[in-house]
This record gives C-alpha cells, sequence and structure tokens, in this order.
DNA sequence: GTCTATAATTCGATAGAC
DNA sequence: GTCTATCGAATTATAGAC
C-alpha cells in the first residue's frame, strides 16, 4: 500500500466520521439543526476541516442520498436474484427503496429540495449527478431484462427511463404522505403497479401503435431519461 | 376613507416597492445576490423595516408567484371569452402562463425551489396556500365547464385537478427547459395537448370504465387535488 | 502536497428603542 | 412602522502543521 493509498483510506474514514455525526443531528433537529458547527464538533474536528470534506452542507445531504442509492441497489440485487415475475419485481424493488428510506422519512423534504432545483448541481436530472442516476436507472432496466416479460420493440428502449421515472413518482408520493408510518404510500405501490403493467399490455394492442409511438417521441425530449449504452466493459469491478 | 384606509394603501404601496426593488436585484443575480440587506436598501428602508412586510425571504418568492397566478387569471379570462373549443382553450391557457412567466424563467428555479418542499408552509401542494392553488385551479374548471366538451361522469369531477396537474407538468418542463427561448416547451405544448385530448376521449369508451375508476380512485388520495365545492356566493367583489 | 485550525466576512433574522 | 444594533450560522481566506 503506497503511502497515498493510505491517506485516501484515512480521508475515506474522516469523511465517513463526518456523514456519521452528521446524521443524528439530522434525524434529530432537521436541515436547521445540523449546523457545519454542530458537525465538526461531534466528528471532532474544526469547521473548516469539515469544509475540506463537503464543499456545502447540501453535498453532505446529497452524500446521504448517494448511501441510500447504494442501499437499494443491494437489495434489489437480492430481490432479481430470486424473482422472475415481472410485475413482483417491480413491487418489490420499488418498495425496497421506500423501506430503505423509512428512517430518514422527517428529513426527506430537505434531501428533496435540493433534487427539485434544475440548476443545482447536485439535482438528479443534473448531468453532474448522471453517474449515479444512472446507477439507479440500470436497476430498473435489470428488473425488465431479467424478467419474462417482453413489451413491443420502440418501447424496450424507453422502459427502464420510464420505470425509473415511474419509482421517482413513488418517491415523491411517499415525501408527500404524511399518515402513520407512510402507509398510504404502500397502498399506492399495490394499485399502480397492477395499474403500470396494464398500460404495458395495452402498448400491445396493435391499434395503439400510432398513439404509442407519438408518446414515446415525446420523451427524446429528456436526454436524462436515457441511460447511455453500456460500452463494451472497459471498466473494472 | 378612514385613517385605517390610509394606512392600508400606504402599507400596500411599501409592500409593492419592496417588491419591486426585489425583482430586478433577482433577476440580476438570483436569488442570492437578491439579499435582505439590498432590497431594504434599494426600497429605501432598513432590512427590519423589510422584514415587517415579508415574515422571510421566501415570502417575497412567494409574491412574485402569487402575481403571475394572477396575471395567468387575468389573461385567461380574456381567452376563456373568445374561445369555445376545448382544446384550444386549454393549450392557449396553459400557453399563456409560459408566456406570462418567460421573464423569470432565469429565476424560476429559486421559485420553484420552494413548491417542491412539502413541508414548506409555501408550497403549492400544502393546506396553507390552498386559496392561491384554488384560484389557479379554477382557472382549469372553467376551461373545461365554459367549453363544448363534456366527459363521462365519474371523470367530471376530477378533469379540473387533472388539468391542473397537467398545467403543473408543462411548468416544471418549463423550468428545466434550457432551450434557446424554452421553445422545447412550445413544442411539448403543442405535442401534449392532443394525447390530452385523446386520453380523454378514451374515457369514453364503454370497455375502459373499469380501469378508468380504479385510476380515479387513486387521486382521491390527494387532498390537495380537490377544488372546495363553491359555496353560496357570500364572497364579496 | 495534503490536511487542519483560526479568523474574517456575509447574510438572514430578531429584539427593542423611537 | 421604522430604525439601530446584534445574533447565529454558512461560507471563505489564510496561514500553518504534518
Amino acid at each position: 500500500m503506497t503511502a497515498t493509498d493510505a491517506k485516501l483510506k484515512k480521508a475515506e474514514r474522516t469523511r465517513q466520521r463526518i456523514l456519521d455525526a452528521a446524521l443524528p443531528l439530522m434525524l434529530d433537529g432537521g436541515y436547521e439543526k445540523m449546523t457545519m458547527r454542530a458537525i465538526a464538533k461531534e466528528a471532532g474536528l474544526s469547521p473548516g476541516a469539515a469544509y475540506y470534506y463537503f464543499e456545502t452542507k447540501e453535498h453532505i445531504i446529497n452524500a446521504f442520498y448517494e448511501r441510500t442509492i447504494i442501499e437499494h441497489e443491494q437489495a434489489c440485487r437480492k430481490i432479481l436474484d430470486e424473482e422472475r415475475n415481472f410485475a413482483k419485481r417491480l413491487r418489490r424493488c420499488v418498495t425496497a427503496q421506500i423501506e430503505i428510506s423509512r428512517p430518514y422519512h422527517e428529513i426527506s423534504a430537505d434531501l428533496f429540495r435540493v433534487a427539485a432545483d434544475p440548476n443545482h448541481p447536485l439535482s438528479p436530472f443534473n448531468e453532474a449527478s448522471r453517474t449515479v442516476r444512472e446507477r439507479s436507472m440500470a436497476i430498473f432496466a435489470e428488473i425488465y431484462r431479467g424478467s419474462r416479460s417482453r413489451v413491443p420493440k420502440p418501447l424496450d428502449a424507453y422502459l427502464p427511463g420510464l420505470l425509473w421515472l415511474y419509482h421517482m413518482g413513488i418517491v415523491l408520493f411517499w415525501v408527500h404522505d404524511k399518515t402513520e408510518n407512510q402507509s398510504k404510500t404502500d397502498r399506492f405501490i399495490e394499485r399502480t403497479v397492477p395499474l403500470v403493467i396494464n398500460l404495458i399490455r395495452l402498448a400491445k394492442v396493435p391499434g395503439f401503435s400510432r398513439a404509442l409511438k407519438a408518446t414515446l417521441q415525446l420523451l427524446d425530449d429528456f436526454t436524462w431519461l436515457k441511460l447511455a449504452t453500456p460500452k463494451a466493459s472497459t471498466d473494472k469491478k
């Protein structure tokens, strides 16, 4: 291990320490209570040092978000390994995200606020966050590809993006869900998954192929909806 | 005119002066540059006094938003007076909102950010902003009611909310539209209005009535989507 | 060069005098 | 209603330690 490696390791540990210090503060009193001063104090360093690791307070929020993406990815890998039915894969993966996020529901509005600003470098619809977004979108591509279902050719290419969008809709609903333990969201998923399945079935009816193409054409305006075609595997594991 | 009235008038003038001072600052350098200090200086009063008129900086943003709602209302009144065709009414009213907002496109992200926080008192989906929201939603009720078109009974009650939601979708698209003069949004409207019309037609097909009802049932979870039934006219003009 | 701490700046918001 | 302090918190600048 080189000296640089050792330092990276230490830096990464410090980074995690900051995040670990920040989360309880956030859960306690929300975004306002989670001050950089308090975080730094809790993590045992100075505010200035904390800024060395996170450009702004919002970058800390973003790190929380990335953590849940990774957790979701792992949860989905398990699900997709043992389930082949498309509807069930979809329902369980969407539910998994909600389960993972449940402890953070109270603070989700703050996470969401950052996401909503289209000019914000940390917005999930932004070019800058492409990597994270595609990682999440890839899960939804896999939900379909690994299932037994097949959709008409023109829809095929758009499906991952559309499923991801559906998933974002669920999250949006969940963020707004003020019911005890967000029980409405669970019901919402139960009801909308069959709806999605039916819509896909509808796409197979030959009479709708014209309308389908017109609709899909609209989606071309959303660049962030397209999953970059995976290059030949030059990436390392 | 009583003394109180005179004071109200003066207070209102001061309020407007603050807003008029704030907007150029905002257009110039965005939300950050528009500091309460700068606004106050420009409007010729102290920061403390400015806070007398606007609880927070975000309340100033909200006032901008309300201004455009009122402008949109007036624009739509004209349109709805001279046009009876449903599709055209819809397209022109939706377009009107975009036209009115065009000068503010650069700062729209900041307006939107406030809207996105579900716990924020100023969010358009919040109970607190019901009045403003319903005012806007009432326009969409009128687009339908004053037209020659009629939809199946179950859909009828939900249509205003759904049209308003469609309108919010357009705005969302527009906020994200980085093209010159937001030309993509114009195209988006041209393409989606027929889509909406077709969806409504689809709702009339007897075979879909079951699916329609299941879909509409979902909407009951969105309390903000319902337009309060207008009370007997106790409100004054 | 890679971190960390301290000091200075800026800005939103508030308290209390007039 | 309006002003004059001030506070507290996010950043930023800078200088120094490893």
